[in-house]
DNA sequence: CGCCATAGGGTATACGTATACGCATAATAT
DNA sequence: ATATTATGCGTATACGTATACCCTATGGCG
């Protein structure tokens, strides 16, 4: 038998018991300095007896501003749906973290790319801006953007930043840590680099990190073997048959450089299975630093990527849009994180 | 040089155009009865041809239901504010797509134990109810559900079905799954089977898995052990630390029950520094099937909950809830995965 | 002592939708 | 044929806040 929850206090409630007028009420509490001190001060001891909060919809309604950001997850059309990138989901707590430090609710949604979320999310005045996490099919994914900077819409993407975007786009050094991957392959004397992961400009971010071993055995007077790039999606499964692949085409390789942790395990498997030991006979390297990446054995070198700095960027990004301030493009370093699965 | 977005229609120009009244317009849109069927086509192919979207807050200030639901984690007060339990992280994805599949939207936000969510949440109108997920302070939590319950909001929890709860509870049969894995130990032959993790009131949930594991011995005749019981919290750190007093103590043991996955993993590490074989000296099992319960070597035996299934029984009942209504508790079953490690 | 700037706060209203109520017209009952 | 009810829709208004605009009292200045 609770007492009935007394009705919702409004700024009225509280104007009458200060003594004066609603829109006063509503100064004072949002920060307006044509309140006396004196009047601020009551008000607020009023406002916290009562436990008043302002409400969250009238507010936006007369403001046309939410105080709320979207996330928007894309996966990559599956029939299996309760997988979710582990690395994204490991942003979400950096996010949400950043956005509550700003005063910001976030939304989340996951979305398969080809439903109408630009649509859905542009208009109707749930949020002030979307950050967009995911890959997803690359092409369709860039219609969208498009259409959403038409609109006018405010965003921010995680993704490649060297790639020339649409819209605003905070992303990891791809090519450096590519390069601090082939530089440390090179370092222990392996020769022979195959990549596994999309190369092509379906996957920016893939294809930066192929740029960047490129660039370290280049440097290091090799010349990549283009026969040692096969393509793969970040998932286990497909790392797993694409080192069956190359397995299969008899090319020599002593080492591997694998777009992302979930393909570098399943290409594990697959040299496990064939009875190659690594480091010895293959050396390998992933990418993303999943807890799973410290599990395996051997575990693995990895390069890890800056999560805690991610959610800050990406929502400082997105409020200096949305506020019209200038914003350049950020690029997070990204550091290689040397286990056993490179340790000659 | 993008086209100025034009502004963003309302029902006024929908009705403008249909010929009709706002008020048409938002029944027709909500689907009222009282809309000729004529009226309501015409109104909906506007509606399309200009993208109109109902504005939420519009909509949620005059109808005081915002169709969004909140879905607060809680931390332990850790230093380290990157952690999130794996496990509650992986229930998101099933939260979040049944929240759409119900027209919800869905607010999300990582709480310490002693912020005042229950107030920040509780009248500003953002969300219509709250999910509640993580085990933190449990006597804190307690207090701070009551209040919630006074206060008339409602919200639904992720915890230990049997015990005795305040509001709404859906959870795991985590007694069955205690006995389930307990009757496979016995199965195995293993007599002096230790627990890991906290089986006091503090943590409902370890302590149903622990009284399985006790019901599925005695129903072979034998009496726990007291001396076998350690308390460990849910990282790899503790089951760690657990394991060695475990071990520092003396007691002979020939299997585990670890009350999650991470107690497991760390547990297994410690096993491992003293040359322990596993399942050959030591049998082990865990808790909660995560990703990297398939990595250790040996893999790792341990209870799959039904994760699927959590995230509509979580949205099912508080929809009920908000909607009043009845709604009974509910269980979901889990199973438990046999792996390497108790592979005799 | 009159003029103007300023502080402090009141008045009126807009934000876009949903719903109580009323009023026609048409359909049915008597 | 009149009384009754249902159908379809318009009118008026409320939801709670934020802001443009206006007004008053003060103080500084000449």
């Amino acid at each position: 038998m609770g007492r009935q929850p007394s009705a919702k206090p409004t700024s009225f409630d509280i104007a009458y018991l200060a003594g004066v007028s609603q829109p006063t009420v509503s100064r004072a509490l949002r920060g307006s300095k044509s309140v006396s001190a004196a009047t601020r001060a009551n008000i607020e001891r009023i406002a916290r007896e009562l436990n008043y909060t302002v409400d969250k919809n009238a507010s936006s309604l007369r403001s046309q501003r939410t105080h709320t950001l979207a996330l928007l997850f894309f996966e990559d059309p599956t029939p299996d749906e309760s997988m979710i990138n582990p690395f994204f989901l490991s942003m979400l707590g950096s996010i949400t973290r950043e956005c509550a430090r700003r005063g910001y609710d976030l939304l989340i949604s996951f979305q398969q790319m080809h439903n109408d979320w630009h649509v859905a999310y542009q208009d109707s005045h749930r949020s002030d801006g979307i950050i967009l996490l995911g890959y997803g099919d690359y092409q369709l994914y860039l219609s969208k953007l498009e259409h959403l900077v038409e609109m006018g819409t405010k965003f921010v993407r995680w993704g490649s930043v060297s790639e020339e975007g649409i819209g605003l786009t905070v992303g990891s050094d791809n090519v450096g840590a590519g390069e601090q991957a082939g530089a440390h392959l090179v370092e222990i004397g392996r020769t022979r680099i195959a990549f596994l992961g999309d190369a092509s400009d379906h996957a920016p971010e893939f294809q930066d990190r192929y740029d960047g071993l490129c660039r370290a055995m280049r440097a290091a007077g090799m010349e990549p073997d283009p026969a040692l790039q096969r393509d793969a999606v970040s998932t286990e499964d497909s790392g797993y048959a694409a080192a069956n692949a190359l397995l299969a085409s008899g090319q020599p390789f002593d080492a591997i450089f694998a777009a992302s942790d979930l393909i570098a395990i399943g290409a594990m498997r697959a040299l496990a299975e064939v009875g190659l030991r690594m480091p010895h006979d293959v050396a390998i390297i992933g990418f993303d630093d999943i807890p799973a990446a410290s599990l395996t054995s051997p575990t693995l070198t990895t390069v890890m990527q800056d999560l805690k700095g991610a959610g800050p960027l990406l929502v400082d990004a997105l409020l200096s849009r949305i506020e019209n301030r200038p914003v350049e493009q950020r690029i997070l370093p990204a550091r290689l994180i040397k286990r056993q699965s490179t340790a000659v």
